[in-house]
DNA sequence: ATGGTTGAGGTTCAA
């Protein structure tokens, strides 16, 4: 089973990249963040003709959402208000039967890495902390998942262009790196990327639009992650990060995250 | 220190 998350930063421009990923990666479950758009004008139609009918989608107007796509039968399982806001930035589904699949978008955090200035910031922090809470119960639960998706922190030094540029830069401060690494911890979650890729070796899954030649300069970093529960390692076959989807046509600010169990 | 670009949806906000 392969499984793809993909921050796609409006699913109605890209579905033309949306249709190439499939063709190309041949995902049985792709996760979407930042669809942009309200649940009466997500493209189902085309999506079900692709291969992919069986969908959960949450979303809201302008901003967020968040899409489970998959061409094996699903059970929706609903989405979490997480800082008890309807912003549409989890939605979760029972993967034919195998395992509880939850997608979700961190708050990106604004400019100001001071929760004291910035509001959202301070959203970001309480997200990070309540992911922490939300995996401990779900481990309680005791049922095999994955959690996937855009959660907008990079916790690695070698998941950033630069280390020490970035310490101060919302995405890779050491109270963001802290609180990240706590919601793993607390959920019992494995890094199934950095499974496969060694810790050592930079890895990257976002560039910036603010830059002249993205893969020149290659400033990014690792914000989108795949998260499994340690009953699921036994089954881990790899995992790969789609760098070249960030030189489409059109592209998205990130790009998709895959991993591909057996079984 | 600052600016750089993109998307949604309207005459700006979020990333």
């Amino acid at each position: 089973m392969r499984i793809v998350t993909w921050n796609i930063n409006s699913v109605r421009l890209r579905l033309a990249s949306l249709e190439r990923l499939f063709a190309e990666a041949a995902p049985d479950v792709v996760c979407l963040q930042e669809t942009k758009t309200v649940d009466d004008s997500f493209p189902r139609g085309r999506i079900a003709e692709l291969g992919y009918p069986h969908m959960a989608i949450r979303g809201m107007k302008g901003y967020n959402g968040v899409a489970i796509l998959s061409r094996l039968p699903i059970e929706p399982l609903g989405g979490r208000n997480f800082c008890g806001r309807d912003d549409s930035r989890h939605i979760a589904a029972r993967i034919d039967g195998r395992l509880d699949l939850h997608c979700l978008y961190v708050p990106a955090g604004g400019d100001e890495p001071d929760p004291e200035v910035n509001e959202k910031f301070a959203h970001k922090l309480g997200f990070l902390d309540e992911m922490a809470e939300w995996g401990g119960e779900l481990r309680r639960g005791g049922r095999p998942a994955m959690a996937v998706g855009d959660f907008n922190v990079a916790p690695l030094e070698t998941d950033v262009w630069s280390h020490k540029q970035l310490l101060r830069i919302v995405s890779h401060t050491p109270i963001e790196v802290e609180k990240f690494t706590r919601a793993q911890t607390a959920g019992g979650w494995v890094d199934t990327t950095r499974h496969f890729i060694p810790p050592a070796e930079k890895l990257y899954s976002w560039w910036s639009y603010r830059s002249r030649d993205w893969d020149e300069a290659d400033r990014g970093r690792r914000l989108d992650h795949v998260w499994a529960t340690p009953d699921l390692v036994p089954a881990l076959l790899g995992a790969s990060i789609l760098r070249p989807v960030r030189g489409w046509e059109q592209p998205s600010d990130h790009v998709p995250v895959i991993v591909d169990l057996g079984g």
